[in-house]
DNA sequence: CCAAGTGTATTGTTGTATTAATACACATGG
DNA sequence: CCATGTGTATTAATACAACAATACACTTGG
């Protein structure tokens, strides 16, 4: 029912639209696969239904959702299930240079920045 | 002279103090290093004296940076010039726990993340 | 058929963040 | 001494996000 941090400086709707491009790339969400209503994700999380309706608006323009009229969203049948393992890496890659431009700035060794991101991702 | 880009989402004067902190913990700024002045950093980058003002004034409050008057800003002394590897590991890890979040999401195995950022870092 | 469920267009309001424009107080240093 | 250099207080302009309250078009399912 996506992880929305309604304290975060990132806007709602586009902590919504980010989460469902990399559920849907990563295959946590099949195409087809019906989403939970405006209403329902609204009054989860105590924000307001046209917020949601934004970001499915805005998904729905990128081409990651279809709108089935009277039943609601919908993953788009158009996506290939699963992207590729590259272009998965790809939406990763705007987050990587960012990150290694800071351990530069930290002056931190390589090593231990990638030991401890295995660590996190659990390895 | 700053990494700076007006066309980011992120806030001008955010960018500056989080490089600041940056520069500072890794010890590439020394304490009572002078800074660049408020008019030679916005008219290098075409923005407004303000906006490095405000950045500067946050890293004062912060205890980054002393005023001293009449001569700019400089690198605070109470900073010990550079953080212990464990003290500047930790302005790391909200960005590490972001980016795992993410991996989590795509579904990349951890060892392909770690081997591309392996190799940004310069291995 | 029709109540109840979809998403959405519309309009207005509120609060906030960011940047800009201007003018000012102050210290320096030849 | 005073032109020149600091930083900054103040005010305003602009944009944006989110909320609120409606009303609407549509489909489903009993």
């Amino acid at each position: 029912m996506f992880a929305i941090q309604p304290t975060s400086a990132e806007p709602i709707y586009r902590q919504i639209v980010e989460q469902l491009r990399r559920l849907i790339a990563g295959g946590q969400l099949v195409a087809g696969e019906l989403l939970p209503s405006v209403r329902e994700v609204a009054g989860f999380h105590a924000i307001n239904p046209m917020t949601v309706s934004r970001a499915y608006g805005m998904a729905e323009t990128e081409g990651l959702l279809e709108r089935l009229r009277g039943k609601g969203m919908a993953v788009a049948a158009t996506t290939r299930s699963t992207a590729t393992q590259t272009q998965r890496m790809a939406l990763l890659e705007p987050q990587l240079l960012e990150l290694s431009r800071h351990v530069r700035e930290l002056e931190l060794p390589a090593d231990a920045v990638l030991r401890r991101l295995g660590r996190l991702l659990g390895d």
